[in-house]
DNA sequence: AAGTCGCGGCTTTTT
DNA sequence: GCCGCGACTT
């Protein structure tokens, strides 16, 4: 028998967990082991051997991915039967399932899908109808905990019994959560909507609580792969528990190591109970790394070990030893931007790299910036990924808000949006009247405003009602018969949206016009695009549209992936991905590891997968930067370099400093001098005689540096010189209390007026003796109690 | 009713 | 240092 052409090229337990088609099957997969092309050869490998691809559902963590598998297997295969897969992230997958379903659970097919924004907003409805307070029950707070509850399956009744929950509610002091749960899901449920978390729960709900739904796509999906398991939560769980239960062919990868979304519930005792759940479970590892050179491997392997509890396995790799890693410490967030930027212009001259060779990530959002002003400034294309998508701009949500009304007239979020906008005379007392009146008769806002005469409305507001409703109407009534995109023409026109941004001639109102212009041409390109995956239906509604533009992630609404630029993004949102050369910035204390994360066990060795992902995502170099102090809520806050660098051996490393101003830096041998040094003396920067004890001495400024290289950073304020007393000793900012007198460490003695801004980041007003009133954080500066 | 200004809160990470 | 919100203005 002539073995299949797909399995040369694979590597014993890669052929092992490809070949194993029926069974549980548990495949764990380190960093850059192959895990993509395992998953994909296994679909093809069981489209070969006769299953129908009708019969397989592909759960991954992006849509992109999904794609790209998809057009993986049909590469493989040389035919096109992989349109016919079922797969997509798990949120996108159960929203295209409940949406034939959502009938069952009292939903509209057409229901509305709220983003984190949206749910926020209910959640500060319903905590103001309540009499709540919004200031103390965040809505975002309040949200992270709806949240946590609905991934663990604990519904409002039973949160609201539930003995520990309370507790920690109570220890809060916010006990009213439970209420607000209860309110939050009954409106949603009122306004025909969905949140990110109901896309799970509803669908475990579904499958619970219908047996012939449950029995369907029990059938129907003989055969299940989940990729990225180790960051599925339990409702993930129970859901694919479920529909695996009658044929039990269920495959999972994932990599305990890489496990960084335990903050959304992930768990990786979801690894481990899959073992306890079925029987025979075989179980895979995949510890043979393609991706990166030996010393990128080694030093992740190097810190990683000082994780506890972990499945053992090493990552291994006959890839080259590769160059050091370049260790890069700079004075400040904008010198360390500046040295990313000037290394990708030096390395693309030397080494003939191409700016998409390239990713700076970083722990934050935040940190973007002093990357992308760099890059700016040097001309060098970048894309960024993640922070304030297109569709969170404010012209962007209130096109689409028109679009979700027509489609789902119960969304009240929608509807309080753009009822006057454009301005048409329908004022905040109005709406507030309207409100009123639909709570009081338990019905939605647009039958509200449907019924307005009845209700009492009169004159030109009753007429404005009355027109708004008429448009709507309209709307609806093109929408039974045109495609997403031809609705959306005409909302621009009706409502003279496209001509009210048109004639707005500021550059903001022209950024604004081509943004619109921009989804318009989105929306074409998607009712444009083929979409037969089942077979069963082309469905180019608005409906379908909004459904899914909600759902996609940052990788997947990148529209020009080719692009050859640099990406900068987040950690998190690197997973899975790699790059020729990484730059990973901002590895200090209260970044990296965040200042979250640092209280326990657990979060830190989160902390601690997450440096070992984005080490693990460069193939051929990676330079590693901290900053001595950086911008943060706009004045400069000195940091320590990370604890996760000093767990990285010194044969491994090549140290160098970059300070503001120096040109040229990773490995290019200046050492005369340490002009940097003494002006940071002069500046004012305490560590620097530590650090060069730790790291040597900095290379000195290059003497041809042009002048717009200085450090753009103005010194800071003049203060009176303090020298610490020598028994200086930090004291713990939870200790200290209004009417104690302390010693700052630069500012020296002083009388602590108040405190404010809670525990987890207290901000002191503090009265100096030499240097006036200031404002200090606790949790940054450091301070010594000298007298209760 | 709409626009402007100043204050305060914010920074984990995302579907 | 930025954004959103509320208060205040026209």
């Amino acid at each position: 028998m002539t073995e299949p052409h797909y399995l040369k090229g694979l590597n014993e337990p890669q052929r092992e967990a490809v070949t194993t088609i029926n069974g549980p099957l548990l495949i764990i997969a380190g960093a850059g082991s192959g895990k993509t092309k395992v998953l994909t050869t296994r679909i093809a490998h069981l489209m070969a051997n006769g299953v129908d691809a009708f019969n397989i559902l592909a759960l991954t963590f992006t849509n992109k991915a999904a794609q790209e598998m998809k057009e993986r297997v049909e590469k493989i295969l040389g035919n096109n039967d992989a349109r016919n897969l079922y797969i997509g992230t798990f949120h996108s997958v159960f929203a295209r399932i409940l949406r034939g379903e959502a009938h069952k659970l009292g939903y509209p097919a057409n229901f509305t899908i709220y983003d984190t924004d949206d749910s926020r907003s209910v959640l500060k409805t319903v905590i103001n109808e309540l009499n709540l307070d919004d200031k103390h029950y965040k809505p975002n707070i309040v949200h992270n905990r709806i949240s946590a509850a609905k991934n663990a399956l604990v519904g409002p009744a039973e949160y609201a019994t539930d003995y520990y929950i309370q507790q920690e509610d109570m220890r809060a002091n916010r006990p009213a959560i439970a209420q607000i749960y209860a309110a939050y899901a009954a409106r949603c449920f009122k306004n025909g909507a969905m949140d990110f978390d109901d896309l799970l729960l509803k669908m475990y709900e579904l499958l619970k609580t219908h047996h012939d739904a449950l029995h369907k796509y029990q059938t129907k999906f003989k055969y299940i792969l989940i990729d990225e398991y180790q960051d599925t939560n339990p409702v993930q769980y129970q859901i694919t528990k479920l529909l695996a239960a009658m044929h039990e062919n269920i495959c999972v990868v994932g990599d305990d190591a890489q496990s960084i979304y335990s903050f959304r519930g992930a768990t990786i005792e979801n690894i481990l109970q899959f073992q306890k759940d079925y029987d025979d479970v075989k179980l895979v590892k995949l510890e043979q790394n393609y991706r990166s050179t030996d010393t990128i491997i080694k030093v992740a392997n190097e810190v990683i070990k000082n994780n506890k509890g972990q499945i053992p396995k090493l990552l291994w790799t006959e890839n080259a030893t590769g160059e050091k890693i370049k260790l890069v410490r700079t004075m400040t967030d904008n010198d360390e931007g500046k040295f990313v930027a000037d290394t990708i212009q030096e390395q693309k001259l030397r080494n003939h790299y191409e700016n998409k060779d390239f990713a700076v990530l970083y722990r934050t959002n935040a940190q973007s910036r002093s990357f992308e002003e760099s890059l700016r400034r040097m001309g060098i294309p970048y894309k960024i990924y993640g922070g304030l998508s297109f569709y969170q701009r404010k012209e962007i949500k209130d096109y689409i808000a028109y679009l979700r009304l027509i489609v789902n007239t119960k969304d009240e979020e929608a509807l309080k949006r753009i009822i006057n906008y454009p301005v048409r005379g329908i004022g905040k007392t109005s709406l507030e009247k309207a409100v009123i009146i639909a709570n009081e008769q338990n019905t939605t806002l647009f039958e509200v405003l449907q019924s307005a005469a009845a209700n009492g409305f009169k004159g030109a507001t009753l007429e404005a009602m009355q027109n708004f409703v008429t448009m709507i109407r309209y709307f609806q009534t093109l929408m039974a018969t045109n495609n997403a995109y031809d609705v959306a023409v005409q909302v621009g026109k009706h409502t003279n949206l496209v001509k009210e941004l048109f004639n707005d001639k500021t550059t903001e109102g022209l950024a604004r016009y081509e943004n619109v212009q921009e989804l318009l041409n989105s929306i074409k390109e998607w009712t444009e695009m083929p979409d037969n995956e089942d077979g069963e239906m082309v469905d180019k509604s608005l409906g379908s549209y909004l459904q899914q533009i909600t759902l996609l992630t940052d990788a997947d609404k990148d529209n020009d992936p080719d692009a050859d630029s640099v990406k900068l993004m987040t950690i998190h949102a690197a997973k899975g991905l790699e790059f020729k050369c990484v730059f990973v910035g901002g590895i200090e204390e209260t970044l990296f590891p965040n200042a979250m994360s640092i209280n326990s066990r657990e979060e830190l060795e989160e902390e601690r997968r997450l440096f070992y992902v984005a080490v693990t995502r460069a193939k051929e170099k990676l330079w590693l930067s901290y900053a001595n102090a950086r911008y943060r809520f706009g004045s400069l806050v000195q940091n320590e370099p990370s604890r996760f660098l000093e767990e990285m051996p010194d044969s491994l490393l090549d140290k160098t400093y970059a300070g503001g101003g120096a040109r040229n830096n990773a490995g290019n041998g200046f050492n005369n001098g340490s002009a940097f040094a003494r002006m940071q003396r002069g500046m004012g920067y305490s560590d620097v005689d530590a650090a060069e004890k730790k790291y040597g001495p900095p290379p000195a400024k290059k003497a041809s540096s042009k002048p717009s290289y200085m450090p753009a950073t103005p010194p800071p304020p003049k203060v009176v010189e303090h020298i610490p007393s020598a028994n200086f000793e930090p004291s713990d900012p939870h200790d200290m209390e209004a009417g104690q007198t302390v010693e700052h460490q630069k500012f020296g003695f002083g009388k602590i007026v108040k405190i404010e801004g809670g525990a987890h980041n207290p901000i002191a007003t503090i009265q100096f003796q030499h240097n006036g009133e200031k404002k200090i954080m606790l949790n940054y500066a450091k301070i010594r109690i000298v007298q209760q």
